[in-house]
Parts: structure tokens; sequence; C-alpha cells
DNA sequence: ATAACTGGGTTCCAGATCGGAACGAATATG
DNA sequence: CATATTCGTTCCGATCTGGAACCCAGTTAT
């Protein structure tokens, strides 16, 4: 199978994986996460090639992650901001950063800290149950089938 | 900058990336969770091809996301299990999975659901503050600089 | 005992993707 | 007018990818 038509299948890792699974674009919206908006404050911050990130961009555009909005007339100038869709991904790159911290570190410490503002702390993000709150261990979460997967025969 | 590059910037979402970033990785991942272990599974529920395949097996053995174990003697076969810091990843699958469910849907409904069996509900994963257990919002969230990026002159 | 099969790979090649550097277009500045 | 800035695009050689064929050690089927 080609890389492709990941999107096709019915998972939606995949599907996810087919917006941003692409070399450089969790970097992007790393760094669009820290309040980087201009097509060279990207090209700068992580060394992509221009024709890379502009192709990047313009997927993420597509994909309705990001929004071009106009800050200048004349010359037109766009920045690229997140958009709704886009800000769901704060998960994905907390979760990431902090198995980062965990298990990448060379022994200097986290490159960044997060202070959650509302109660103060600085916090380890976790991924608990919208349920009963708990921490949400991979052995007592089990899968079954969904809508999608279901069989109408059945 | 290559790709290749990448691990060796001090952040930490681009280390974690340099490990679960390529292409496939995260998918192979996606079925260890679910509980595939043999290369011959991973190949046929993914169509990876099989050089692709042995690839990844080895980067993520190598980088101590999976480990080898021997399930039979004569011949000689391996199966490819989680380690802890595979483990550590589930986090990153399920905030995937969960952005997939809600902005990738086809109409169709959630692939698969989750029941988080020690409440017994079924679970929509949110990422939460390990100080004050509240949903971490990005626009609530400051990052600073941690050990890593102190400059020892200040 | 010979053939066919299984699990777990590796080799090879054509085509797709990437990185680097040069080029372009539109306006602003001196 | 010459130069700089911003945001791209074009081109090309190098790297990576997908598909198919091949390999090898044991195992079962004939």
């Amino acid at each position: 199978m080609r890389w492709d038509d990941i999107d096709k299948q019915i998972c939606s890792v995949a599907r996810a994986l087919s917006v941003v699974g692409e070399r450089w674009t969790m970097l992007i919206l790393r760094d669009a996460f820290l309040g980087t908006r201009r097509f060279d404050q990207f090209q700068s911050n992580l060394g992509i090639t221009r024709h890379r990130l502009s192709e990047r961009l313009a997927k993420l555009v597509d994909q309705g992650v990001l929004v071009k909005v106009p800050y200048h007339d004349r010359p037109l100038r766009h920045e690229y901001r997140l958009t709704r869709k886009g800000l769901g991904l704060y998960p994905v790159l907390m979760s990431l950063a902090r198995w980062g911290d965990e298990w990448m570190d060379k022994g200097e410490g986290a490159p960044l800290e997060y202070i959650h503002q509302s109660c103060g702390h600085m916090t380890r993000p976790t991924l608990t149950c919208s349920e009963c709150a708990e921490p949400l261990r991979p052995e007592e979460v089990r899968p079954r089938l969904g809508p999608a997967l279901q069989d109408p025969n059945l």
C-alpha cells in the first residue's frame, strides 16, 4: 500500500497521520503553538527548506488546520494561524513533548516547562478518563468496534 | 537541515519524532497496542512492504520502544512487544485517535470506542493538568525555559 | 526424500520525495 | 535607480519508498 492511501483506512490514527504524519508537519505545529506565524519565522526556526515549508503549510491550510490571515495589505502578506481543528492537536503535541522529556532526555533536563495558569503550577500533562478522571493506563482500556466498523448484517 | 539531524535539536517534540516520526512507525505502534506481535501480522494488517517493516521494527527495537522476545526455539522465531518506553506512547496514540475521531470522521462515527475498565464507562481520553486535574487548554498553559535551555551565564 | 509451506527477513530497481541553492515577483527604502 | 524584505517557485542531484523477487531454516504433506 502506498502511504498516500492511508487516509482511506477506517482508522482514526491513520486518518490523523494522513494530515500531520509527514516529516516536519508536527514541528511546524509545535512552532505554531509557541506563537510562530510567519513564513520565514517558521523557516529560520525549523531549518526546513522554503520549498518543503510552503508545501506543508499549503497542505495544513487545505486541511483546515491552519488559516492564512492577511496582516498587511500592500504588499499582501499573510500569517498562518491555528484553527479550532489545529488547536485540537494540542494533546498530541503535549503528549509527544512529555514522552520526549521522559525518554529522550540527554541528561540536561527538559527544554521547556509548562505553567498551568489557571492553577499556577508547573504541570505534567496527563491523559485521563473523561468519566472517572483517573489517568488512562493502556491495560485498563478495552477497545471495541465503533459505529464505523460494525457490520450492518449482524 | 536534514531530517536525520532533528534529534540534535534541544526540543522534546523533535527528539520524540526522531524515533516515531517516520512513515508507518505510528501505525506499527497502533497495531502493537491492539495486540499485534508478529512480523507478518503487522505486514498484513498494515499493507507495508516487508522491507520497510523490518527496517522500522529494527529501529524501534534499537531505540528501546519494542523488544524482540523469542516465542519458539527451533526454528528461532521472535515477536515484538512494547517496552515501558513504548507503553509511554499511549497518550500520543490516543490523542491522535481522538483527534481523528473528531475531525476526520467521514460521517460514519468512530472506528473504535474505548471502555475504561476500572470505571466501566466509554471514555473520551482527555489531557489534564497533573496538579489541578482540569483539562489543559492551550491558552492557559505558558511555556517557559526549562533546565536544558537555561543559559548558565545569566 | 522430495516438494511445498511458513516465518522472517534481504536484494534490487524504478519512481517519488527531499535538501540546497538559485531565481522570481511585488513592494519599500534610500 | 539600486538594494532589501517577504514569500514563494524552479531545478537538480541525493535519498527514500513500494513492489516484486529472492533467500534460508525448519516443518509438514505426499
